[in-house]
DNA sequence: AGCCAGGCAGAGA
DNA sequence: TCTCTGCATGGC
């Protein structure tokens, strides 16, 4: 096993994994778990020393800052905020959370299957996949064996009724689709972070099964679009109670003012709205 | 027991 | 363009 440290400003590793951007961290006696790019990795907090281990040396640790959002700045977004009381205490209650940069078809393939789903059961889902079609990766030897994600190609190649296996019901033809529109090139997501919003935003809705919100979704949490800003139930609540309160405004309503009250970070903004109302940590009065 | 979950697509108005 | 409904499964 081998280890390194990072030095953070303000980091709270717990609410960065453990947000609902990411479904496979698991938070057992020593620390975070996880699986990134096929590498195993565990990742402990102490103060302002994030500390990280994998099995094998990986030479430098650049994918794991990219992973972890570490050169974001977080006072420098929070700059970029309108001045809204509101948004203030939601960034606030999430002090120290970040965005992570995910990869891409695991991203994809999870929002996927998170439609009208709990957090939990989109969990299982997901290790049910990874356990029975991820490749095995060492690990610390200790405690349940671990698996990477499985590709857009391994899956492609399994069929839908099996796909329900996992428990995805009618999730199983959308991500069928999708892993084989990504294993045959018709759908390269890395081009997409070239790409403008717009453009990579209708690329990933032109998959059946894939609306507005899993697209943005998947272009903020993998591909780097900081704009993108995901509605769903949580938020698109939040939206109602805390800016328009006593009236009903139509769902394109509330999608409009997300695209023009928010800024450059609204991505940021939406996931503190989302993670301190779910945890319900605003303080009295919101 | 019944409502709801990090939605979406298709139908009908 | 808007609203309603079915979809699979399981937590609370």
């Amino acid at each position: 096993m081998t280890f390194t440290e990072f030095k953070v400003a303000e980091y709270d590793l717990a609410a960065t994994l453990d947000c609902g951007q990411a479904f496979r961290w698991e938070l057992r006696e020593e620390g975070w778990e996880g699986v990134i790019l096929g590498r195993w990795v565990r990742l402990s907090q102490s103060g302002a020393t994030l500390r990280a281990a994998t099995i094998r040396d990986p030479g430098d640790w650049a994918w794991l800052r990219e992973y972890l959002g570490l050169e974001e700045d977080l006072d420098a977004i929070r700059a970029t905020f309108p001045a809204d009381p509101v948004l203030r205490a939601a960034a606030e209650a999430c002090r120290g959370m970040h965005l992570l940069r995910q990869e891409p078809w695991e991203c994809l393939a999870s929002f996927i299957l998170s439609s009208t789903k709990q957090i939990v059961q989109i969990r299982a889902i997901i290790g049910s996949l990874s356990a029975r079609y991820g490749e095995r990766v060492a690990g610390p030897g200790r405690g349940p064996e671990a698996f990477a994600f499985p590709g857009a190609e391994r899956l492609a190649g399994v069929s839908e009724a099996e796909l329900r296996e996992s428990k995805m019901g009618f999730r199983a033809r959308y991500l069928q689709a999708a892993a084989a529109e990504v294993a045959s090139g018709r759908l390269n997501l890395e081009t997409l972070r070239g790409a403008a919003l717009e453009e990579a935003r209708a690329a990933l809705m032109a998959l059946p099964g894939v609306g507005r919100k899993i697209a943005d979704c998947v272009l903020l949490f993998s591909l780097g679009f900081t704009r993108a800003f995901p509605v769903d139930v949580w938020v698109s609540r939040a939206l109602r109670e805390l800016y328009f309160p006593r009236r009903r405004p139509p769902a394109r309503r509330i999608l409009e003012f997300s695209e023009r009250h928010f800024g450059p970070w609204g991505g940021y903004a939406q996931q503190c709205l989302f993670h301190a109302t779910r945890r319900r940590l605003l303080p009295a009065g919101f």
